[in-house]
RNA sequence: GGGCGUGUGGCCUAGUGGACAGGGCGAGAGGUUCCUAACCUCUCGAUCCCGGGUUCGAAUCCCGGCACGCCCGCCA
């Protein structure tokens, strides 16, 4: 089982708080999350607690209580498919065990559950008017679906892209899923630190500081764009270009330079540090703004020359020589791990460290600080991950702690992207094409527009803006990271379809609506003076048990380290909101049922800001 | 060659043991004197890559193929 498997379900668990037998009827405590406002997750507590009870009291095994969801055209909100199971054990059909297990629960024992039915051979869980109740009260809270705190320190480490040149998308998927990630555990209740690790200390950013040094701006091509990673990207290719075809003599003088750099790197010098800072850091100043556009921002960007200039690359190259798996073959210090063919050599025969060795410094670093680290990395470097994992539990780490999300290039038809190239789309040409497709889109819209509430041009830029960076966020974050994407302009920036403003649109008609209540005077009633009792359409319904379900992806997104599956949410909820607004007028109602579908609508903004915030995609108040 | 990952209507995608595989794009037909039509309703369209196996039950688990991607550096 791997291990995100083995974390999801360790997370998945239900808090159990049985209470004395001798109060009488089995009962559940609904303690902290009953407070929090997750119905769903405690309903879920409620129904488990149902089933081992009465499958002990029909003297039947309780190991697997098969809890589902089940198919959106059944009532229930969850079911049990246990009676297959235990058929023959009974010597009954199923359906005649399901019957008898509904007759032995009763929902009166329970705070949320409302009717517990048989239909053929499952057993399925109504919700009570208190589930409803509850939630819709919950979700009166702007911050709805964020869960307790879980004191608990989470390195999410992102992106980490060399700073060679400007971002392109081949790797946008890596700050979008990172990013997204780090939202996710930061509303599931962690304390979560954004890292960028900056590889500044390889051979790349040698030949970089030695191509700044070298040539003349007067040699280099016009810059693609006026922002400074365009700027010394030129310098970097040009540098590749002349150590691959320029006269060998003096591609021989540079490279003896180029080593002396990485040289000076492995000894501590300052002043080659120097030299390699003075393009990194000018570098890094763009890619930093061109990742802030997502919008994805990091609380620390961790240098890899730091552990060699602190000693710790040292210290830990000490401790791997003394462990068993260590060999001495052909001049260098290796690892000979199980289960990986390959050695992994953690010291050069000229004695230097390796990217590898300065990799596990750094993830040594993370464990003294962190109670876990999450790093979000192309499939490209899947096995150095295993490699890394191997040797940390070697060395005695509890490698539980750390947890790679992986996910694969993205790729153009024509084949793959390269900074040192100079092939492939940047980024920023991405977002300033999807901001002009979608400012076109709002243009489209302007006249046929039937709500009266002009727009100016400052809406109509804040929109594209918010729908066409949306778009790339939503197209990327909700697809599942191992699969392969190849990118076409056409698709990526499709506003149609199960896109961002299909979900964004959903916020804008919650605002809408709240807005024009207020103008007419109407408030959102406070929660205590709700009543679900005037929500008897099975369209608002359906939206209150899709509200109800949102901390429970929440955690489940959490736990696996999967946002994509609160993009799946969003298009659900979508779909439940359409519909209660196609059939649920709120301004118009009788002002009972009005109130309560204020409170409605209210909820379901509350819900879906927090889970496009979560997705890192703008939550527009019009559009 | 070995390891890992992916394979779901023409295209994209959700679903990792349980209720007729859920959406979207596309094609076609409708819907707005009514809180935003970036919306909704209906129709068309699937050998869940192939073949075995486990199971009462498999898109999902196991074995064997096939296709595609990634990796297998004293690079990062």
């Amino acid at each position: 089982m791997s291990r995100r498997a083995r974390v999801g379900r360790r997370r998945g668990q239900p808090r159990l708080t049985a209470l004395s037998p001798a109060v009488g009827a089995t009962r559940y405590a609904y303690t902290r999350s009953h407070r929090r406002g997750r119905m769903f997750l405690s309903a879920r507590a409620e129904v488990e607690d149902a089933l081992q009870s009465a499958l002990s009291a029909l003297d039947l095994p309780t190991e697997d209580l098969g809890i589902e969801e089940p198919p959106e055209d059944v009532d229930a909100i969850l079911a049990s498919s246990v009676a297959y199971r235990l058929a023959g054990e009974v010597g009954a059909p199923p359906p005649k065990v399901a019957a008898d297990i509904a007759d032995e629960i009763d929902p009166a024992d329970y705070e949320y559950l409302g009717t517990v039915q048989p239909q053929g051979p499952y057993v399925n869980f109504l919700p009570s008017e208190a589930y409803f109740q509850a939630t819709i009260e919950a979700a009166q809270r702007e911050e709805y679906g964020r869960l307790d705190s879980k004191d608990e320190r989470v390195v999410v480490e992102h992106t980490s892209a060399n700073p060679t040149g400007p971002v392109h998308v081949g790797r946008a998927r890596n700050p979008i899923i990172g990013d997204a990630l780090a939202n996710v555990l930061d509303f599931a209740g962690y304390d979560v630190e954004r890292h960028y690790y900056v590889n500044d200390a390889g051979r790349q950013m040698a030949v970089f500081a030695w191509a700044y040094e070298t040539f003349d701006e007067s040699d280099l091509p016009e810059p693609e764009r006026d922002r400074i990673e365009y700027d010394m990207v030129r310098y970097y290719r040009v540098g590749n270009e002349f150590l691959e075809e320029g006269p060998e003599e003096e591609v021989e003088a540079a490279e003896a330079e180029i080593q002396s750099i990485m040289q000076g790197l492995e000894e501590g010098d300052e002043d080659a540090y120097e030299r390699v800072s003075e393009v990194v850091d000018k570098v890094l100043s763009g890619m930093k703004q061109c990742l802030g556009r997502l919008p994805a921002e990091f609380d620390e960007f961790v240098k890899e020359t730091r552990f060699i200039r602190d000693g710790a690359t040292d210290d830990l190259v000490a401790r791997l020589q003394e462990l068993d798996e260590a060999v001495y073959e052909e001049d260098a210090w290796q690892l000979d791990l199980p289960d990986i063919e390959k050695n992994l050599v953690f010291l050069r025969s000229d004695g230097t460290s390796l990217y590898a060795t300065r990799d596990l410094a750094h993830h040594e670093w993370k464990f003294d600080n962190f109670d876990r680290a999450v790093t979000v990395l192309g499939e490209d470097h899947k096995l150095q991950a295993q490699q890394v994992d191997t040797t940390l539990s070697l060395l005695g780490h509890d490698t539980d702690q750390l947890d790679q999300v992986l996910y694969s290039y993205v790729n153009l038809p024509e084949g793959k992207m390269s900074t040192r190239r100079g092939t492939g789309i940047d980024l920023d040409d991405l977002l300033d094409e999807a901001i002009d497709r979608a400012r076109e889109e709002v243009e489209d819209r302007l006249d046929d527009r039937l709500r009266n509430d002009e727009l100016d041009d400052d809406d109509v830029e804040r929109i594209a803006h918010q729908v066409g960076i949306g778009a790339v966020r939503y197209d990327i974050v909700s697809k599942q990271p191992t699969k392969a994407i190849t990118f076409e302009w056409e698709r990526a920036l499709d506003f149609e379809a199960q896109s961002a403003p299909y979900v964004q649109y959903v916020h804008a008609r919650t605002c809408g609506i709240l807005g024009e209540a207020a103008d007419a005077g109407y408030e959102v009633p406070d929660p205590s003076a709700l009543d679900v009792e005037h929500l008897n359409t099975p369209e608002a319904r359906a939206l209150l048990r899709t509200v109800a379900r949102f901390p429970g992806v929440i955690e489940e997104s959490a736990a696996d380290h999967q946002p994509h599956v609160v993009a799946t949410y969003t298009r659900t909820f979508a779909e439940r909101f359409n519909a209660f607004y196609r059939e649920c007028p709120v301004l118009d109602a009788d002002e009972e049922v009005r109130d309560a579908r204020l409170a409605v609508v209210a909820a379901a903004r509350h819900t879906m800001a927090n889970a496009l915030s979560v997705l890192g995609v703008a939550a527009p108040e019009s559009m």
